[in-house]
DNA sequence: ATGACGATTTACT
DNA sequence: GTAAATCGTCATA
């Protein structure tokens, strides 16, 4: 949709409670479009107590948790009672990134030094280098505490790749649709596009 | 009350 | 490449 492809480029600001900054530039969005998108958590019209931030008004966070260890960030864009929202599948790190390995090293059996491009290359990974988790559920993006978002460099059309989305089970023609926006070339992706 | 299933990541063969 | 980790959520009963 428009605005996953216009938050690519935007920088993802995080203050953490010890005063810490952390700074993403947007480098990987998908778009879930609402109760007709089979690939949607608001497909059909669901409504549950884990999907209902997505209703929320445009702006407001939905922090979900999935695979019993993985918490993944999207930011919501439709009307109120419109469940439209965009998942940030990866950022790359411009600030605090020693911070970011540090919170991404916790539970890893590998002690080795995190690459840069390790560090927030992933919707899940980016949720725990920047410490974002259920109590950031319905945290209202616009209000400039906590977690917020800012305007970057637009990003050309020319390096604006569009391909199918990354993860889904059995969703029809959902599967296929580009609805995923990556800056072509970009290191610090998810999965390179080919 | 129960069971199947993830918008994933890491470790291992 | 494949498999394990790990548990809240939701549909079914």
């Amino acid at each position: 949709m428009r605005v996953a492809r216009d938050l690519l480029g935007c920088k993802l600001v995080r203050e953490l409670p010890t005063g810490e900054r952390l700074v993403g530039s947007i480098v990987e969005t998908e778009a879930y479009v609402g109760v007709r998108d089979e690939g949607c958590h608001s497909f059909g019209g669901r409504r549950t107590p884990r999907v209902e931030a997505m209703y929320a008004k445009a702006g407001t966070a939905y922090v979900y948790f999935t695979y019993g260890m993985h918490y993944c960030f999207n930011v919501v864009c439709g009307e109120v009672d419109e469940p439209v929202a965009v998942l940030i599948r990866a950022v790359e790190p411009i600030e605090g990134l020693e911070a970011m390995r540090r919170n991404r090293s916790v539970g890893m059996k590998s002690a080795k030094r995190l690459r840069d491009r390790d560090l927030c290359s992933g919707p899940a990974k980016l949720c725990q280098a920047f410490v974002i988790g259920p109590q950031l559920n319905f945290h209202d993006l616009l209000v400039g505490n906590q977690l917020w978002l800012e305007r970057g460099e637009t990003v050309p059309a020319k390096h604006v790749a569009k391909t199918a989305r990354i993860g889904l089970g059995t969703v029809g023609v959902w599967k296929t649709k580009p609805l995923r926006f990556v800056i072509r070339g970009n290191p610090h992706v998810s999965v390179p596009v080919s």
